[in-house]
DNA sequence: TCTATAGTTCGGTAATTAACGAACAATTGA
DNA sequence: TCAATTGTTCGTTAATTACCGAACTATAGA
């Protein structure tokens, strides 16, 4: 059983957060935890392979945006909204709402729709 | 008299917004102005070459979160506050308060003032 | 035990980025 | 007109990143 490091919430860099959110991928799945809750990774609908989504979920988790629990051969992530809110009131909020309101989604569906899965 | 391109405000992306503010010294520059109001590169304290800077305030331009107006030799920035906050509601200022709360902004000073100007 | 599923790791490529100094351009002010 | 100031552009280097497929690990279920 492999462990999985997730940073403390002290430890969790502004910078860093705002990073992991600035690619369209990550921001999907972020977008896709926050409407769904916790999933596993196969359930992510992004147009990249999945050793590329492996990558992607490792700097999300890093950076202490999700939380990962193992169960069973699936990777279930969570957002850590309670740690990102102390730290950062009120911008993963933002960021989400933005995202929904933008059509940044809707060009990386239908990327992903063309490639199939 | 070079002309600088700005994007229009429907054309900002949530992506290239949190892209350029997820960079220290570029988080430092939007903190000046945002404390400070419009003000010129040579005022900003962060431990970089000029020409380096002048990349960075050009990102920062280029994703629509700060607007540059000519002024004799001087380029004056401020930060595009309403366009921001009309496209993407709350998260400036999440992002301006947290990064005042952190201890990025008092690493990145001690290099500044490390290197001397 | 064997197969399928879910995800990770590795090795490699191509693209992007940050950084610098030097040279340049534009403007101000002496 | 000349020098100083302010910032940009260019060429280069080093580091990082995104991406892929192939091989691998671990678990679940037949």
């Amino acid at each position: 059983m492999k462990l999985l490091h997730h940073p403390e919430r002290k430890d969790i860099l502004l910078s860093s957060v705002l990073y992991a959110l600035s690619d369209p991928v990550r921001l999907q799945i972020v977008a896709q935890i926050h409407r769904g809750g916790e999933q596993a990774c196969k359930s992510f609908e992004v147009p990249i392979a999945k050793s590329t989504l492996s990558q992607h979920v490792r700097t999300l988790r890093e950076a202490g945006i999700t939380h990962t629990r193992i169960y069973g051969t699936q990777r279930l992530l969570s957002l850590r909204s309670e740690d990102l809110n102390e730290r950062f009131p009120g911008l993963l909020d933002a960021v989400l709402r933005s995202y929904g309101e933008s059509r940044e989604e809707i060009e990386l569906r239908q990327e992903y729709e063309k490639q199939g899965s």
